[in-house]
DNA sequence: CCGTATCCATCTCGATACTG
DNA sequence: CAGTATCGAGATGGATACGG
């Protein structure tokens, strides 16, 4: 093989970047709380409106259409009355759900190491310097 | 213990979510080209300026400075005429860039599946219904 | 119940110009 | 060389109201 796996360079710079792509489907402010309120299994509109908290029905929607595009969330619509949807984390989904968690872990670990750089940061660029 | 590693969903609800934050960290359209740029090593600004192609002075410092304040990089300046200043990945940075790489691969493997959702979600909601 | 439509405040980002 | 300052266009997101 001539490239390694890390040789990521050239993928980060060009516009198909695979990360980018990835991360600008899951930075938005709610989508990861969508994704993981659906990993337990199904959930309805009207419960996700009630777990985000905070999202409006106009983001929640916009979010919900997005995911379910990417192939990360099914739409079940059950032609009831009253009308009912479910939405579903798909495999792939999952599978992400479960990389984010090593996200999770290097956050956890270094949240002291953030935290003291931003201790450290601000207060060399905060505190007037002294005349 | 009372909690599995998975069980993450309270912290995606609540503001101090350490994977929303994470990935606010790095989800802009620079942070990534940024950190992989600066991780085979120290880079000058005027280095990134050109590596990045498309990115503006203006952006590049944002993103330098958010960086430089979260810890992922370290600013040093050579008070040399004309002045030069490198940019480091810090320990931390490389290992979220390892992290990283896993999403990578999940997009990777997953880029058909995600390519045929778009397809399909295209037709099934551009095309109008034929009458 | 599950959305869509509209309006408006806010924020982001690029272009441009200027400085130590 | 390595920034900072300022401005305006466009994207983003919340509130609200209405429709299937």
């Amino acid at each position: 093989m001539s490239r390694s796996h890390t040789d990521v360079t050239d993928q980060v710079e060009n516009p198909a970047c695979p990360v980018s792509e990835v991360l600008d489907r899951v930075a938005g402010k709610w989508a990861i709380g969508i994704l993981v309120a659906a990993a337990k299994g199904p959930v309805r509109f009207s419960e996700l409106e009630r777990t985000i908290d905070g999202i409006s029905r106009r983001m929640l929607t916009l979010n919900l259409r997005k995911l379910e595009r990417e192939g990360l969330l099914t739409r079940t619509v059950y032609p009831t009355v009253p009308p009912k949807v479910e939405y579903a984390c798909t495999e792939m989904a999952l599978e992400l759900y479960e990389t984010l968690l090593s996200l999770v872990d290097w956050a956890t670990r270094h949240s002291g190491d953030i935290a003291r750089a931003h201790a450290v940061y601000d207060t060399a660029h905060t505190v007037a310097p002294a005349p």
